[in-house]
RNA sequence: GCGGACGUGGCGAAACAGGUAGACGCCGGAGACUUAAAAUCUCCUGCCCCUCGGGGCGUGCGGGUUCGAGUCCCGCCGUCCGCACCA
C-alpha cells in the first residue's frame, strides 16, 4: 500500500489544528524556545525561498518541542509596502483589499505545507490593531528625545510626485517614471540611530550564534573611524566663519598637507557663492544627478578653487587654499578634509589635477624619505619623514603625538566618527503606519493624545493622480491642534515599513489589546532562539530590530538588549535559466526534453541552458511550489528542501531532485509500516539505530539539515537490509520519530498505522545509548611511505605492537615492502599503521 | 579600490581534532520481477593503465612543513557576495 499524501496531508493538518498542537502556552512550565523565521511580504503567492525557509524553522521547532521545550512558532505579515500601491494604480483595487487577499492565498498555502506555527498569535502590521501600537511605541520614543525632525536631501521624483529610496532609482531616473530624479530637501522624522552607534557596535561581539557574514557587514556598516578633528584659523574672517573644522583619521601626515576642501553643501560654500556667480553654478552642477552608486563610481574629481586660505596648525607662517571638491561629503565627519596627496589616493588625483604639491611625509626607508612620489599615493605604514618634531617616528607613534598636541594646544582633539547615519523614517506614501503627529502653526509639531490613538489609515483614497493621496483627501488631513485646539495639519507622511518590523517579535510574544506588549510576558519568551531568513536582510532589518530593540530597553519598556540570540542566514532556491534564440527567457514548464536536448515544447527550438540563478520575474525561472505541493505532497516538497544542499547555500531546484525525494517518503512509508512484530536481535542495527539518534539531533541542532538526511538515508539503507527482528522493528520505530520534525505527515501516517497513541508530534525524542555509540571493532588502514596499502578489522584499543605485528604479517604489505626493513613505524590506535622504509 | 567567502567525481555534496578522500543523494549502466510497462529490488559507477592479481594519478595552480595535507603555512589563478569618493 502506498502512501497517499493528497489524504494524509490534510487529515493530520486538520488534527493539529483541532488539538492545538502548535498552540505557545505562555504559562508553561517547560523551558521555552522561540523559532522565529522573518515574516513574509504578502506580495501574492508564495515562492520556494519561503518554502525552503519556513521549512528549516519548521524542523527546529518540531525538533525542540519533541526535545520537551515549550515552543513559540508564530507566523504574520509584513503587510505594508509599495507593491500594494503599484497595484491599486494598475488594477484598481484599494491596497488593502489587495493584501488581504493575498494573506488569505499565502496562508491557505502554508497551511497546506504543514507547518507547526500558532496561529492564534497571527498578525499583520496593516491591521489597525498592530500599527496603533506602533505608533504608541513611536510616540514614547518621541518623547524620549530619540525621535527629530529635520530637513534632509532625498531623492524626488517629479512625475510621480514622490520619494525614491536609492534602490528605486536607475540610472539618474525614477524606475517607475523614468524622469530625471531631482535631489530635494524634504522636513522628514528621523530616528537617533547613531546615539546608539557604539553600542550596536559592541553588541556584535556577543552574538556568538550570527555568522560572522552578517556581524562583519554591520560592522562595516556602522563603520567606526578613529581620528583627529580639528580647526584651521581662516587668514582672513568669512561672513561670520573664522576657522574650518575638518576630521581626519591621518593626523600623522599634518606635515603633507597641501590643500583642504569642504564639501559643495558645506555653509562656507554657500556663503562664498553668493558673491561669486562662477562659484554658485559649480555648486548648482555638483547637485545635479542621484547619488547612485555607478554614478559615483565614474564621477570626476571635481573642484573650485575659493582664493580664501587658511593657516596650517603647526606654523602661523603657511597657509593653505581652500577648494570646494565635488567628492566631499557633508554627511561624513565635518564636511571638510584637509588633503594630502601624497599619501591618499583621492587627493592625490585632486592634487595632479590642480597642480598642487606633492609631499612625501611617511618613508618605508631611510633612502625612500628623498625619492618623490609617482604615479599614485603611498596609503601604506612606516615611518614619519619630512615633518619636523615628527621625523623618525612610526605612524601610530605619530598619530598619538599629534593628537596629544592638538589637545594640549586646543586646535583639536581625538574623536570618533561614524558612517552610520540617523534613520529617515518618513515617507510620502499611503500604505503605512501613519506617523502620529499633528501639525500646528502656532504650537509646531504635537503628539497625537495617547486616548486618540490609532491614527487610522482613511479607506476611501485616490490613486488615480500621482502623489500622495493621504495629502489631497479632503478631510483626513486636517486636525484640531491636541495642544491649543486651533485648526492644524494631520502629519500625512507613514512611517517606513522597517520600522514594522522592527518589533513585529516582540508583539508575538505577547498580544494585550490595549498597549504595544506585556513586559513581562514578552521577556518571558524573548530573545528568539533562532531566526532565520534571507542574507539580503543582514544590514537593515536586522540593524534596525536591533536598534528598537535597544531604544526600548533604554526608556525602560524591555529589559532585552538583542532581540535575536541566534541568527541563520539560508540560501536562496535557483533553477536553471533557458532561453530560446531570439534572446527571450523561456519558463521552465515550457521546456521539454527531446533526444537528449532541451527545446521549447511549443515550437521544438532548441534552448540556451544557462547556470542556475535566483528564481526571478524578469528570467521567467521560478517554480510555483503549489502544483508541486500538490502532485507530491507537502512531505516531498520538504524533505527535498533539507536534502543536499548546505542550507546557507543556494539550493538548485530540479526536478529529478523532488522525485528523488517523493520516492524517499514511500520508501519510508513500506519501512515502517512492515514487520513491526518480528522477534530476535540485531546488535549491528541496533547500534547503527542509536549511532543515527545522535548524528540526526546533533545535525538538526547545527542547522546542518543536509547531514541529517544523510544519517536518515544510511539507516533506512540497514533496515532495508537487515532480516526481520526485534530491533529491525525498533528501528524503523526510531527512524519515524527521527523523521517527523522533517516529513510530519507520513510520519504521523505510519506512527498511527503502527498502533501508537496519541500524535508522533507529541511524542519525546529517541535517546541515544552512549554505550552504543562506539564502535567494538574499527577498520584500521595500514600504510607503507604514506600509501595505503591495506585495511585490517581489529577489536577497538588494540595495542600498538599487536597492530605493527598485524601490519607486517599482511601480505600485501610484505609484498609492498618489497624485502625492505621500515626504518620507522606509526602507529595511531584504532587508525593507522604508517610503515617507512 | 576596501572588506569577506568559496574552489573536492557528470551534478548536489560529505570528510568532527593533520590519519582509509568521495559517506548520502541525483544522473548513468547492468540485472531481477513482469506477457509488457510503470513501480520496486540487487549490483556497478573519480580518472587512466592492466596479464584481472593489481598498478599509477587525483580535492583550482605552484611551492613548503610533516611519517602522513582536502584540512596547516607562503605565493598565484578563478568564482561569488557586501560596501563603495567615509577623509
Amino acid at each position: 500500500m502506498r502512501f497517499n499524501p493528497l489524504t494524509a496531508d490534510a487529515h493530520w493538518q486538520k488534527v493539529w489544528e483541532e488539538r492545538g498542537t502548535f498552540r505557545a502556552s505562555d504559562d508553561s512550565p517547560r523551558r521555552k524556545a522561540y523559532i522565529l523565521e522573518m515574516f513574509p511580504y504578502p506580495s501574492g503567492r508564495i515562492h520556494m525561498g519561503h518554502v525552503r525557509n519556513y521549512t528549516m524553522g519548521d524542523v527546529l521547532a518540531r525538533y525542540k518541542r519533541m526535545k520537551g521545550f515549550e515552543v513559540l512558532h508564530p507566523m504574520g505579515w509584513d503587510a505594508f509596502g509599495m507593491p500594494a500601491e503599484n497595484a491599486a494604480m494598475e488594477k484598481k483595487v484599494h491596497p488593502g483589499a489587495w493584501t488581504r487577499q493575498n494573506i488569505a492565498t499565502m496562508r491557505a498555502q502554508l497551511k497546506r505545507l504543514g507547518f507547526a506555527l500558532d496561529w492564534s498569535r497571527e498578525l499583520a502590521t496593516c491591521d489597525p490593531a498592530y500599527y496603533g501600537h506602533e505608533q504608541a511605541l513611536f510616540l514614547d520614543l518621541y518623547e524620549a528625545g530619540l525621535v527629530y525632525r529635520k530637513d534632509s536631501e532625498v531623492n524626488w521624483d517629479p512625475v510621480d510626485m514622490t520619494v525614491l529610496a536609492n534602490e528605486q532609482v536607475e540610472g539618474g531616473r525614477g524606475w517607475r517614471s523614468g524622469a530625471l530624479v531631482e535631489r530635494r530637501k524634504l522636513s522628514q522624522w528621523f530616528l537617533r540611530i547613531t546615539d546608539f552607534a557604539e553600542e550596536l557596535l559592541e553588541g556584535l561581539g556577543a552574538l556568538d550564534d550570527w555568522p560572522d557574514k552578517v556581524r562583519l557587514m554591520q560592522e562595516n556598516w556602522i563603520g567606526r573611524s578613529k581620528g583627529l578633528r580639528f580647526r584651521f584659523r581662516m587668514a582672513e574672517t568669512l561672513a561670520g566663519h573664522d576657522s574650518l573644522d575638518v576630521f581626519t583619521t591621518r593626523p600623522d601626515t599634518i606635515f603633507g598637507a597641501s590643500f583642504a576642501a569642504i564639501s559643495p553643501d558645506h555653509p562656507i560654500a554657500a556663503a562664498l557663492a553668493e558673491g561669486d556667480p562662477a562659484l554658485a553654478a559649480f555648486l548648482a552642477e555638483c547637485k545635479q544627478g542621484a547619488a547612485t552608486a555607478a554614478a559615483i563610481e565614474t564621477a570626476e574629481k571635481k573642484g573650485f578653487g575659493t582664493g580664501i586660505r587658511v593657516v596650517h596648525p603647526l606654523d602661523p607662517e603657511w597657509t593653505l587654499p581652500v577648494w570646494v571638491a565635488n567628492f566631499v561629503l557633508m554627511e561624513y565627519g565635518t564636511g571638510a578634509i584637509f588633503g594630502v596627496p601624497g599619501h591618499d589616493q583621492r587627493d592625490f588625483e585632486f592634487g595632479t589635477k590642480y597642480g598642487l604639491p606633492i609631499r612625501r611625509v611617511v618613508a618605508s626607508s631611510a633612502e625612500e624619505a628623498s625619492r618623490p612620489l609617482a604615479g599614485e599615493a603611498d596609503s601604506g605604514g612606516g615611518i614619519i619623514v619630512n615633518s619636523r618634531f615628527l621625523d623618525g617616528l612610526s605612524v601610530e607613534e605619530a598619530k598619538t603625538q599629534i593628537v596629544r598636541r592638538a589637545e594640549a594646544d586646543g586646535w583639536g582633539e581625538g574623536t570618533t566618527v561614524w558612517r552610520l547615519r540617523d534613520w529617515g523614517v518618513s515617507r510620502q506614501r499611503y500604505w503605512g503606519t501613519p506617523i502620529p503627529i499633528v501639525h500646528c502653526e502656532r504650537c509646531g509639531p504635537v503628539a497625537v493624545p495617547r486616548e486618540d490613538l490609532p491614527v487610522v489609515l482613511p479607506e476611501d483614497v485616490d490613486f488615480a493622480k500621482p502623489g500622495n493621496p493621504l495629502d489631497r483627501h479632503p478631510s483626513w488631513n486636517k486636525a484640531a491642534c491636541p495642544a491649543c485646539g486651533g485648526a492644524a495639519r494631520r502629519e500625512t507622511d507613514t512611517l517606513d515599513t522597517f520600522v514594522d518590523s522592527s518589533w513585529y517579535f516582540i508583539r508575538f510574544a505577547s498580544q494585550p489589546a490595549d498597549r504595544p506588549f506585556d513586559k513581562d510576558a514578552a521577556e518571558a519568551w524573548l530573545p528568539v532562539d533562532q531566526y532565520i531568513g534571507g542574507v539580503e536582510h543582514a544590514i537593515l532589518h536586522l540593524l534596525y530590530a536591533r536598534f528598537w530593540t535597544r531604544a526600548l530597553h533604554r526608556i525602560g519598556r524591555l529589559d532585552i538588549e538583542e532581540p535575536f540570540q541566534g541568527l541563520f542566514t539560508q540560501g536562496m532556491v535557483t533553477h536553471e535559466t533557458y532561453r530560446a534564440p531570439d534572446g527571450r527567457w523561456v519558463a521552465p514548464d515550457e521546456v521539454e526534453e527531446r533526444e537528449g536536448r532541451l527545446v521549447l515544447a511549443a515550437t521544438g527550438e532548441t534552448l540556451d541552458v544557462g547556470r542556475p540563478q535566483a528564481m526571478s520575474k524578469s528570467k521567467r525561472n521560478g517554480v510555483d511550489p503549489e502544483p508541486i505541493v500538490d502532485q507530491y505532497g507537502a512531505d516531498a516538497v520538504r524533505w527535498f528542501m533539507l536534502s543536499d544542499s548546505p542550507p546557507e547555500r543556494d539550493l538548485a531546484w530540479n526536478e529529478d531532485g523532488i522525485e528523488g525525494a517523493w520516492r524517499f517518503v514511500q520508501r519510508l512509508w513500506r519501512l515502517a509500516t512492515a514487520g513491526a512484530t518480528e522477534q530476535g536481535e540485531d546488535r549491528i542495527l541496533r547500534r547503527k539505530t542509536h549511532q543515527t539518534i545522535a548524528a540526526v539531533g546533533g545535525s538538526i541542532e547545527a542547522l546542518a539539515f543536509n547531514k541529517a538526511v544523510a544519517s536518515l538515508y544510511e539507516l533506512a539503507n540497514a533496515v532495508e537490509k537487515a532480516p526481520p527482528s526485534a530491533d529491525r522493528a525498533e528501528a524503523a520505530r526510531n527512524m519515524l520519530l527521527l523523521v517527523a520534525p522533517m516529513i510530519p505527515h507520513v510520519a504521523e501516517e505510519a506512527w498511527a498505522a503502527l498502533g501508537n497513541e496519541g500524535l508522533i508530534a507529541d511524542a519525546a525524542w529517541p535517546e541515544a545509548d552512549p554505550a552504543l555509540l562506539v564502535e567494538d571493532q574499527v577498520t584500521v588502514a595500514i600504510q607503507v611511505n604514506g600509501k595505503l596499502r591495506d585495511t585490517l578489522i581489529v577489536p577497538k584499543g588494540a595495542p600498538r605492537e599487536a597492530l605493527e605485528e598485524m601490519a607486517l604479517a599482511s601480505e600485501k604489505i610484505v609484498r609492498s615492502l618489497d624485502g625492505k626493513v621500515p626504518r620507522k613505524v606509526i602507529v595511531v590506535p584504532d587508525r593507522l599503521v604508517n610503515l617507512v622504509a
